[in-house]
DNA sequence: CTAATAGTGTCTCTGAGACACTATCTA
DNA sequence: TAGATAGTGTCTCAGAGACACTATTAG
C-alpha cells in the first residue's frame, strides 16, 4: 500500500426529523465549546474501529434521543483536506426519521442540550450545518417521491387527513382532499382498518395502515 | 480525540458510463491480481493526503481513459469493517459520463487492460460490483429526471432524433417522435442552430445545442 | 420523380385540480 | 336537530400517447 495515502477519521452527522404538532422539527444541540460556542449544531460522532458507518449513525441518534429508529439513510459526504495536526476528517450524513408518536426519554443519555427546533425557526448554525439541513430536507423530499417513506413520520394507524397533512408538510404545499384520496389509493400500499378514531365531536374517520 | 476512532483508508470506485454506437457501456478492468483474478471489476484507487475525494474519483478517470470529465458523481458509500491488518477501507462510489465523441487514447497512462463493455453484456464482476454498478445506474435515472445531465452524454452539437435515442437508451423505453418533442421542448433548455446534420441520404435534421 | 427521414396537427386517454355534493358521527 | 368532518361524483384542464399527415432533402 502506497505511503501518502489518507488516513482519515470519520464523523457522521445526524439530521433528525421528527414532525410534532403538525410541524416539522429537527433535533439540534447547544454547543458548549469553542468553535461556534454557544450556538446550535447537528449531533454527530466519531465511527469507532469496530463500527459500521450505519451503527455510528444509530447511535448517535441513540446518544440525543433515547430512542431507536427504523428509518436511517446516509445522503453524503463532506471532505475537507484538513491541516489539523490530528489528521484528515471526513464527514458523513445521514438522515433519521422519528414517528409522532416517540416518547422522548426526559434524561438524554448524554448531558447535551439537545432539543427539537421548527425547522423554519432555525437560525445561524455551527459550521456549514444550515447547508447540511437543506441538502438533507430536499434528500427526503426527493425520497420520498420513490418509496413510502413517509411512513416513517407516522404512528401505526392514523387517517387519510393526518397522512395528507404529513405529505403537505414534507411538501410544503397543500392538496385537496378529494384528488388526495385518489392519490394514495393508488399509490400507496394502505390498508383500511375496521377501527375509527375516537374522542372526536363529529364523524369519526376509519384508521388505516401501511401493509 | 478518544483512543478507539478509526483510522480509515478511503478508495474511490468509478462507474463510468459512455454511450457507444447506441449502447450504453461502461468502463471495466481486468483483474491481474487474486482475489477475482482475471474478472472484471470497477477502477479505483486510494486517496492520498491531499486530495479531495473528487479529486481522486477524477484521477481514477484520466488514469483509465486518459480524458477528464465534467460530470462525476457521488452516489453512495461502502463500509465493511475490515480485520486487514493494514486497516480499514471505507469505499465511495462515484459515476462519471463521457459524451460519445471522447476519443479515448489508445495507450493508457497504467498498463490496466480497460475496456468499455455494454451494459447489457456485463457478466459476473469482483466483489460486489455488479450491486455498485447497478445502484449507479438507477441512480443516474433518477438523477436525469431532475436536470439537464443528459447533456454530458452527447456531443455539443446534435439532432432531436439523437437526444431520443440518448433518452430512450438511459431509460431503457422508447418515446414518440411527436410527444417526444413536444416534451423537451417544454423542459429543456435546447436551441436551434442553422446547422443541418450531412452526408444523410434524405432530408437532413436541424443540429441543436444545451444552452 | 422516389425514397427516406424531418417535423407538425390533432384526437384520445389518464391523472391532477377544483368544487359541490352526500354520509355519519357527537352533543 | 345542528355542527362538524368523513368520504364521493364529476367537470375541467394539462400533458402523455397514438397516429396520420405535410415538408424537405439526396439522388
Amino acid at each position: 500500500m502506497p505511503k501518502d495515502i489518507a488516513q482519515a477519521n470519520i464523523t457522521i452527522d445526524v439530521v433528525i426529523f421528527n414532525i410534532i404538532n403538525y410541524q416539522l422539527h429537527i433535533l439540534l444541540v447547544q454547543r458548549a465549546t469553542p468553535p461556534y460556542h454557544g450556538f446550535h449544531s447537528l449531533p454527530w460522532w466519531f465511527v469507532k474501529r469496530d463500527e459500521q458507518l450505519q451503527q455510528t449513525a444509530t447511535k448517535v441518534l441513540y446518544r440525543e434521543t433515547g430512542v431507536f429508529c427504523d428509518y436511517i439513510q446516509s445522503f453524503g459526504i463532506f471532505d475537507e483536506v484538513y491541516r489539523d495536526p490530528r489528521g484528515r476528517i471526513i464527514s458523513i450524513w445521514y438522515y433519521a426519521i422519528l414517528d409522532d408518536t416517540t416518547i422522548i426519554p426526559q434524561s438524554w443519555v448524554t448531558q447535551d442540550r439537545a432539543s427539537f427546533i421548527p425547522i423554519k425557526m432555525i437560525g445561524t448554525l455551527a459550521f456549514d450545518h444550515n447547508s447540511i439541513v437543506q441538502k438533507a430536507y430536499e434528500q427526503l423530499q426527493k425520497d420520498i417521491q420513490w418509496s413510502d417513506i413517509i411512513k416513517h413520520f407516522l404512528p401505526p394507524y392514523f387517517t387519510i387527513d393526518q397522512l395528507k397533512k404529513y405529505c403537505e408538510i414534507i411538501y410544503n404545499r397543500s392538496f385537496e382532499k378529494r384528488n388526495f384520496t385518489k392519490f394514495i389509493s393508488k399509490n400507496f400500499t394502505i390498508k383500511k382498518t375496521t377501527q375509527k378514531e375516537q374522542y372526536v365531536a363529529h364523524r369519526p374517520a376509519s384508521l388505516y395502515r401501511f401493509v
